[in-house]
DNA sequence: GCGATCAGTT
DNA sequence: CACAACTGATCGC
């Protein structure tokens, strides 16, 4: 962020402090146990989830912040060569357990970074954050936003979080004689998890690791690695797929559900129909009872396949959150967190009608505009030659037989739990 | 043998 | 297709 001062989830130029928004993967490349370049600072659950993914990390690098206090660091100010205060607040993202904002203001000028994040209109904790912002900033406007822009598109439109949970429970409420599968990540949609838990009075089992999550989080109680209790499982995202959902359904009926942001479009021209064969599930025989009660419940829910249903389920804000966050701010300048996505083409570009509304920002948007505008140019020079790179790139596979694991592939499993694809894992 | 990076997956 | 978040393979030291 401030070049030599501050960093905010980049673990490898060199800097003065290092903020971590949240624990996931794609946040904490470069982090590792041995990390030592200096405090790293968190949200307090952050800090007890921390030990938990790099054991025999420095634990007396890591500095918990309180959410919604202003914190002061004292820093060497690298243009001035002098000592100089910043402040530093963080703020709840809504995103996954421990998530946060952090809001800087310092000499140069006042800056957020969201971090994902998910502003809910509707949600409780979207409310306070708001109300946070506002007490926080009191007169002052952001100079500069830098802003999850994963979904920064019109085209991506999802519900709240509360109503997609609910068609969850419908789907599952349809199936009452299927057992149940759905995928998550090592964090996140807990509250998805709990919310099912409760409405459906079961238990939800979870993988050993993922239990001990739970368990750091104090959720334990909805949750078990007994298979035997219940009929409801969260199994790792990467090991659900088509496969492993057909292979199940050879021992029981299984139901897949992805709770995903993706707009998954359904292209298959008359899958809806005999196609899908049904194979050898003896589903046919209640079919028009339930197929009607499915229906009713699950209207504008994407079957995307015979035993799988995805879900509008998103821990990041659609667009038009991300609208709503922009003109609630209306910061100087904006930039896009999330580099690979097409959205990244030209964050401010699907942004500056709002200005045009607001014409208090207007003369940094044209700013901005431009900026868009020379990232798009980029963007499609780099398209350009792509393919050629793409064919550079793909090398020979060797198809080795590969016997070996490796280290870090062990380790990784020996920290995440072993890959839970079907039936087993017994007990705790 | 390690971290970093690439490739591939849902 | 897209994305985030992940695993596993490979590269370079």
């Amino acid at each position: 962020m401030e070049r030599g001062m501050i960093s905010v989830d980049r673990w490898s130029e060199g800097s003065q402090v290092y903020f971590l928004t949240h624990l996931h993967a794609d946040h904490t490349v470069g982090l590792s146990p041995r990390w030592n370049k200096g405090p790293l600072f968190c949200s307090r659950i952050s800090a007890r989830l921390f030990h938990h993914k790099f054991p025999g990390f420095d634990t007396s690098l890591i500095r918990s912040l309180e959410i919604g206090q202003w914190h002061s660091l004292s820093l060497l100010s690298l243009s001035t060569n002098s000592q100089t205060t910043v402040q530093v607040m963080a703020i709840e993202a809504n995103h996954c357990p421990g998530a946060v904002m952090f809001l800087f203001r310092g000499a140069f000028g006042v800056t957020l970074y969201t971090g994902d994040f998910r502003w809910e209109v509707t949600s409780e904790i979207a409310q306070m954050g708001k109300t946070m912002l506002l007490n926080a900033l009191k007169n002052d406007k952001i100079d500069t936003l830098y802003i999850d822009n994963t979904y920064c598109n019109p085209s991506y439109s999802f519900p709240s979080r509360e109503v997609a949970a609910q068609q969850v429970v419908n789907i599952i409420d349809s199936y009452p004689e299927h057992d149940i599968i759905i995928g998550i990540d090592t964090l996140g949609k807990e509250d998805l998890l709990l919310y099912i838990s409760k409405m459906l009075k079961v238990k939800i089992w979870v993988w050993p690791e993922r239990l001990q999550t739970m368990h750091l989080l104090g959720l334990h109680d909805n949750f078990t690695t007994k298979t035997t209790l219940t009929r409801v499982r969260a199994v790792p995202r990467y090991s659900f797929s088509v496969e492993t959902l057909e292979a199940l359904n050879t021992m029981r009926p299984t139901i897949g559900i992805m709770p995903s942001g993706l707009p998954w479009k359904l292209k298959k021209v008359g899958s809806k129909d005999k196609s899908c064969g049904l194979s050898s599930l003896n589903k046919e025989t209640d079919n028009d009872l339930h197929m009607n009660m499915r229906n009713r419940y699950t209207n504008n829910i994407e079957k995307h396949h015979q035993y799988i249903y995805t879900v509008p389920y998103s821990d990041h804000s659609c667009f038009s959150e991300i609208v709503e966050f922009v003109k609630f701010l209306c910061p100087n300048n904006i930039k896009g967190i999330v580099s690979s996505s097409l959205s990244y083409v030209d964050p401010c570009y699907h942004l500056h009608n709002i200005y045009g509304t607001s014409s208090l920002c207007r003369k940094h948007v044209t700013k901005e505009e431009r900026a868009g505008v020379e990232g798009e140019c980029k963007a499609t020079l780099a398209c350009d030659g792509s393919d050629d790179v793409k064919l550079k790139r793909k090398r020979i596979k060797q198809y080795r037989l590969c016997v070996h694991k490796t280290r870090v592939s062990l380790l990784r499993r020996f920290n995440r739990g072993a890959k839970i694809t079907s039936e087993d894992c017994s007990d705790d």
